[in-house]
DNA sequence: TGCCTTATTTCACGGCCTGATCTAACATGA
DNA sequence: TCATGTTAGATCAGGCCGTGAAATAAGGCA
């Protein structure tokens, strides 16, 4: 309930610090004078700390701007190869690592298949492991240089030192991936949900740029989401926040894979969408199987259309987003075809004052952003100031 | 996206004196050392600004603690007379006017009745306005002593210098409360949802104390929500967070009064209770009525418990609080009965690593407790340091 | 070449927090 | 009664910080 601020004449020059780099980060290359009007910081103080940060070889110059009749200005950025980090996204057919610069330039990857029903924890720990290696040596890049590593995992991320991990469809239940994770590495690891990593990089890259308060929602075989609150992504007490696809739509309806009746993503999921359309749900055809029923409009797409303007009306009423992303593959097909039908489908179901606020919008990043989602978890741990511990973040083991 | 922290070297000292005087107001009677240990500032830091504070009048010397051996620690406390609230409750039935002190304690009260189908804003604001003048003058305060006047009223409130409120049940669109109430008054308003400002004074004096993540419940005729997230009451981009009553529960279900389908308030509304156990629903004795249901177990309850389940499931799925209080008439009635049996409807309907980390509980303040919250909204203010101005805030008119 | 314009740095100043030290206020026991 | 021990609170010097004003840098233009 009390949320202490800041206190000693230090944290001010961290927090300025922290501007700073955010704002050069996320503004790109910015002259000294800019900066000083972007973060209200007078010129004295920006001359200042970005001189620190400049000799911590945190920042450099990156070119002068004419000007007409006066000294040019000097253009800084963040220095992309001042640290590099990591991202993982752990899949339910692979596990894919990436490697990237600051300026989130993938520098190298690494793939390993995952056989379905074969999600043996200890094998994916080798993967991860494997790959880190293995990125790091095409990458040619100093293990000491990189900052982090960023992982995204399917279920429910119990912060924490552990990371404790419950994923139904891997059958994992409790598994302390991040404890498995620390005994083959000491890089920093940052473990969460992989809907919310793809949140995280559609806001900072795609389709959320920007806004404030914004929900990704991720349409695949199942069913997740992102909420973005004050420009942060939203855990709650402990950091399962947004399981959007098994809130109860119906009470008492269809039989959803979780057990329970009724679930959202029982209607709205690629794989219930393939089953109530009467087709066995082939894994290699499913993408090509729901483009074709959305372009012949089957009218367990019209029925799927009305599910999913009732779940997000719902994301709407709750949240009073600015902005609704809608991404995932199966989010990706529907929309690019059905999205006027699915925002009148949210009209229909939403109060009209926050309907109005919320742009609805399709994804940009495509379902990869996974790992890159992922690596931001350590480039927004670094942007923050290095040791600036809160509540907020994932967890960092 | 970007969140701009504290610049210059004042605000430091401006965040430790909120820092101080908001651990003053929650911890209670505080010696300086234990305040040191409390907020972690220097026993020095902690001389100087309450030194200021105690200048101001805004804290006061209360009493000394023996100890044994040793000078005596001086308690201090927030002044509770340095300043007065008023908190005003704009409900279907009634307006009441109340004068708080900093303390909480109720000083004067107005009360007007409204009749029903009678909501005529000019009718609300002349009882608002006479009732600010009622109170000061009974309770012998003089207006330049009330910090301001906080306004909880049914509906959605649009933050900004209007207050523009959208009240289905009043009939109110897009009216101006706050610009029509600033022509009869110069103190600061805060207008808000009723909702909101009941599940404020839960959060700060009822079943809520001590909650980071919380969610208060309104189950009365309507049905509505509070949602605390990190100690703020969440409003969105715009102030409408926090719409349960109008989320989809059943697709295609019953009507709702709001001309939608499948609303839970269609499920779990008073009204919509009685209407469904074939009962006219008579203004006068429907608490009584109600209770009668509950007490004898009709079959309405049960399913009204399965639905209520499923809507309690739904924000555990999506908040992860740590704590949902239900309050309002009809939930401390269902509540008192059948707490046990809604907690398993919830678990039935919610994911197993949330539903554990949430407790249940009922509201312990009532269902007057609106105008108190509404009075919490000008503390709150007061609290972060006058002029400390956040988008979090209600509309400070 | 000298003046004008604009960007950046330098500098003195007033604020802030902190650890160390000092003073206040009380209990105890000889 | 009075010296001693103990704890709370106040004071002070020191080290940082951000700011406005003034100085300096770096170009265009006539």
């Amino acid at each position: 309930m009390v949320r202490p601020e800041r206190r000693t004449v230090r944290d001010l020059r961290r927090g300025n610090r922290a501007v700073l780099l955010r704002t050069l980060y996320f503004a790109g290359p910015t002259s000294r004078h800019e900066l000083s009007g972007l973060t209200g910081l007078s010129a004295a103080s920006v001359s200042n700390v970005t001189g620190d940060l400049i000799a911590d070889h945190v920042i450099v110059e990156a070119g002068l701007v004419e000007s007409d009749g006066g000294r040019p200005r000097v253009l800084l950025r963040v220095n992309p190869t001042f640290g590099y980090v990591i991202g993982v996204d752990v899949g339910e057919t692979h596990v894919h690592v990436e490697l990237f610069d600051l300026d989130m330039k993938e520098r190298a990857k690494a793939e390993y298949a995952l056989l379905p029903g074969r999600h043996d924890v200890d094998l994916v720990v080798r993967h991860i492991l494997a790959g880190i290696d293995a990125v790091l040596a095409a990458g040619g890049t100093d293990q000491a240089h990189v900052l982090g590593v960023g992982i995204g995992v399917p279920g429910i991320v119990e912060s924490g030192t552990d990371a404790l991990i419950h994923a139904h469809t891997f059958g994992w239940d409790a598994v302390p991936l991040g404890a498995l994770l620390r005994a083959g590495t000491s890089l920093p690891l940052y473990v969460d949900n992989g809907a919310k990593t793809m949140g995280q990089a559609e806001l900072w890259f795609g389709a959320g740029r920007g806004a404030r308060h914004a929900i990704v929602v991720l349409l695949g075989s199942g069913v997740g989401a992102s909420i973005i609150t004050d420009g942060l992504t939203y855990r709650g007490a402990n950091s399962s926040a947004g399981e959007w696809g098994h809130t109860k739509i119906a009470v008492g309806g269809r039989a959803c894979r979780c057990g329970a009746r009724g679930c959202l993503e029982a209607y709205i999921g690629a794989e219930s969408i393939l089953e109530r359309a009467g087709l066995s749900a082939e894994m290699a055809h499913e993408q090509a199987t729901l483009a074709e029923l959305v372009r012949t409009g089957a009218p367990v797409i019209e029925e799927t259309i009305d599910y999913l303007g009732a779940g997000l009306a719902n994301l709407i009423n709750l949240f009073n987003p600015e902005r609704i992303v809608i991404g995932g593959w199966a989010g990706l097909i529907l929309g690019r075809h059905e999205l006027p039908r699915i925002k009148k489908a949210v009209a229909a179901n939403s109060l009209s004052q926050p309907y109005e606020t919320a742009s609805i919008v399709l994804g940009r990043l495509g379902p990869d952003a996974v790992a890159l989602g992922a690596a931001t978890l350590v480039v927004e741990e670094f942007l923050l100031g290095k040791g600036f511990s809160s509540s907020e973040q994932p967890a960092a083991i």
